[in-house]
RNA sequence: GCCGAUGUAGCUCAGCUGGCUAGAGCAGCUGAUUUGUAAUCAGCAGGUCGUGGGUUCGAGUCCCUCCAUCGGCUCCA
């Protein structure tokens, strides 16, 4: 007899060789009907695994992200299945499930696959699904899984196996074996609903230099109403596109007459920039910055000093090269190198430090034109730059302080919901890296220490980092789940010992500084990008351009609107007017329709009572007041709206 | 850069398997209307169908080149 232990501490006798789908059916018959997917001691098992020892158990239902993870990596096996049956020539090579879906690459070798193939596909999935086959784990001998894929001449299995060092176990249900280290569903019959979502191509094993196969991605649900609810919910997110927004709020747009990747900023986007810099001047100003200005261009030698142009030379816009001058400039690309030199202008002693430089500084990178994404991947941008040299022994708490400021901003437009990533060295590939190892220790423990002391929820990823030094990054995702990294905090050793930075210690002894390079938005671009897809446009008050519109009832208020309009404005609130001959319906509706916060309507009656009438947006009615109290009602919204 | 898809008016889209002077709504302009909480009415104007080439009696529609965009891969100082 066996000992099982569930999660809520409970212990039960089984017989040898039971599974964890018996054990479930001896529960309740409606668990079994609901479980996908089992852990045993923390391992993921079939469900069908028997079991012959004592330990703990665990089930995981579609609610799970276990349970979901069964279920895509079962739907992978049939669309590998079905792969096969119509192009009997390709070759499979991995099929994960992944965090919504799961997708399978296959070399196609001549034959060309693209979306109009996926309906056939989807429906002879759910065909075979229908059929109901079990999903069976059979173990294998290495010579015999060597043989098996020799004879279909596929490669890609071959090297899988010889990487294995572990037994080597396939999957088989219906006609069809893959190799798999398990986590399936029983059955096929409980996949009721297939999409393919779209194809791509990627690199075997992720390196540019092998092969590119072909990547389907799908998704698959246990009911197919689940399937229309997320077609649906990718459909809201994508009116939520930065891209969409922001052509329809007039903030941006592309011309490829500039270039690709080059964002021109229309009067509201430039208007709502200005506003972001001016609050993160301030908190800045508070914080003990001082912003300074560096040329657009620098000389490419600078670069050469930084690593820059070894590392990045091949992506950056081409060196600029004068008639009958010797020397080159480039494009800057980052700002770290200038403030560097402007550090470098004077003798700085200990009791200077830290320095903390700060500049809105715009810097061109030739992005792969694959890369290019709206605003958040471009090829000229606005980094809110900072550099701060301070002493090794002030390292910690000025990271802690520029924590704090990053926080502050994304607290202050709504942004709760990011993941705090210490990005460090990948450890197998240190040539891509400047610097000592010690150098590495000390600045990767700042970071570390500095993140756990504010109590940051982190994760850690190796092969992230800087190529001078580890980053805290904060990432947040898009309408579509996509994840880009904005604020950012550097420590780096390594660009004061290439600029031969210093300050006098107490000891009159020149000592290096470190230095922090940190952008709490990243950049402007980018971060209006995150902006504008988690508001959808709605912008906290204090943001917006037009926090009101003052809308006239026919002609004969034009007057006493424009009156209105003047005293907010000289309070200090954005206010802007209506006066045209259109109906009101009209004049609210669109400014509705331009995401306008307040509306305050004006005809006889607010005349006759020196009032104004309010109107929030989406209906709500606010009421009638004066102009004092309008006033004092904004600036008390415009306050709320920091958050 | 690579794989796949897309490109028709300022915007959103229609235009079936190639066949008369390429359509609609919104926006714009002109005029009428003087308006009370999400679209007043009428008229006008606007497109070398992304670019260049090819096939054809005939191309928005088929083929190729390039450009741009979208979804991925790779990259991201």
């Amino acid at each position: 007899m066996l000992n099982i232990k569930f999660p809520d501490g409970s212990v039960k006798q089984f017989e040898n060789g039971i599974t964890p789908f018996e054990i479930a059916k001896s529960i309740s018959n409606s668990l079994a009907k609901s479980i996908l997917s089992a852990s045993f001691n923390e391992t993921t098992i079939e469900l069908s695994t028997k079991l012959n020892e004592n330990g703990n158990i665990k089930f995981y239902s579609w609610d799970s992200d276990e349970g979901k993870k069964a279920f895509w990596h079962s739907t992978a096996h049939v669309l590998a299945q079905v792969i096969l049956e119509f192009y009997p020539k390709s070759k499979l090579t991995i099929g994960p499930a992944i965090d919504s879906g799961f997708y399978y690459d296959v070399d196609f070798g001549e034959d060309v696959f693209s979306e109009k193939d996926f309906f056939k596909i989807e429906m002879r999935m759910v065909e075979i699904s229908r059929e109901g086959h079990d999903f069976k784990m059979r173990e294998c001998s290495k010579d015999e899984a060597i043989k098996y894929y020799k004879s279909k001449k596929n490669e890609y299995k071959l090297e899988l196996i010889e990487g294995i060092d572990d037994k080597i176990t396939f999957c088989d249900h219906s006609n069809f074996s893959d190799l798999c280290r398990g986590g399936h569903l029983l059955n096929t019959k409980l996949i009721k609903s297939v999409k393919l979502l779209n194809v791509a191509g990627a690199y075997w094993r992720g390196n540019e230099n092998n092969k590119q196969l072909t990547r389907i991605y799908g998704i698959s649900f246990p009911k197919e109403k689940l399937l229309n609810e997320y077609l649906q919910l990718i459909e809201e997110a994508k009116k939520r596109d930065h891209r969409v927004i922001g052509k329809k709020m007039n903030l941006f747009t592309f011309s490829s007459k500039v270039g690709q990747g080059l964002p021109l900023w229309l009067p509201a986007g430039a208007e709502l920039r200005e506003r972001l810099e001016n609050f993160l001047k301030k908190a800045q100003k508070n914080a003990g910055y001082e912003m300074v200005i560096s040329p657009h261009i620098g000389n490419k030698k600078l670069y050469e000093i930084s690593g820059h142009y070894e590392k990045y030379g091949e992506s950056s816009f081409h060196p600029i090269k004068t008639p009958n001058i010797d020397e080159e400039f480039l494009l800057k690309p980052m700002n770290c190198p200038h403030h560097c030199e402007i550090y470098n202008s004077q003798q700085w002693s200990y009791r200077d430090l830290p320095k903390r430089f700060a500049e809105f500084g715009t810097v061109y990178r030739y992005e792969q034109s694959g890369e290019l994404h709206g605003l958040t991947r471009v090829r000229g941008f606005t980094q809110d730059d900072a550099h701060i040299f301070c002493a090794e022994d002030q390292l910690v708490q000025e990271f802690k302080n520029v924590i704090d400021l990053v926080l502050h901003v994304f607290k202050s437009l709504g942004f709760e919901d990011f993941t705090a990533q210490i990005s460090l060295r990948d450890k197998e590939s240190k040539e891509k890296y400047i610097g000592s190892d010690e150098i590495w220790k000390i600045a990767d423990e700042a970071i570390i220490e500095a993140t756990k002391e504010k109590e940051l929820n982190y994760r850690i990823e190796y092969g992230e980092a800087a190529f001078y030094g580890p980053k805290l990054d904060f990432m947040v995702k898009d309408a579509l789940n996509r994840e880009w990294q904005l604020g950012t905090i550097q420590v780096d050793y390594n660009l004061p010992e290439r600029f031969n930075l210093s300050y006098k210690n107490q000891n009159n002894e020149l000592v290096r500084p470190v230095m922090i390079h940190r952008a709490p938005f990243g950049s402007l671009e980018r971060f209006i990008a995150i902006l504008i897809e988690h508001t959808g446009g709605i912008f906290p008050l204090w943001l917006v351009t037009n926090q009101i519109k003052l809308i006239a009832v026919g002609d004969k208020h034009k007057n006493y609107t424009q009156k209105v309009s003047n005293l907010l404005e000289k309070s200090e609130i954005r206010a802007s007017t209506d006066l045209r001959n259109e109906t009101v319906g009209k004049k609210i509706r669109e400014a509705e329709k331009s995401k306008i916060p307040f509306m305050g309507i004006i005809g006889d009656n607010e005349v006759k009572n020196q009032t104004i009438s309010i109107r929030a947006k989406g209906r709500e009615e606010v009421g009638e007041m004066d102009i004092d109290k309008l006033i004092n009602f904004i600036r008390e919204e415009e306050l709320k709206s920091y958050n």
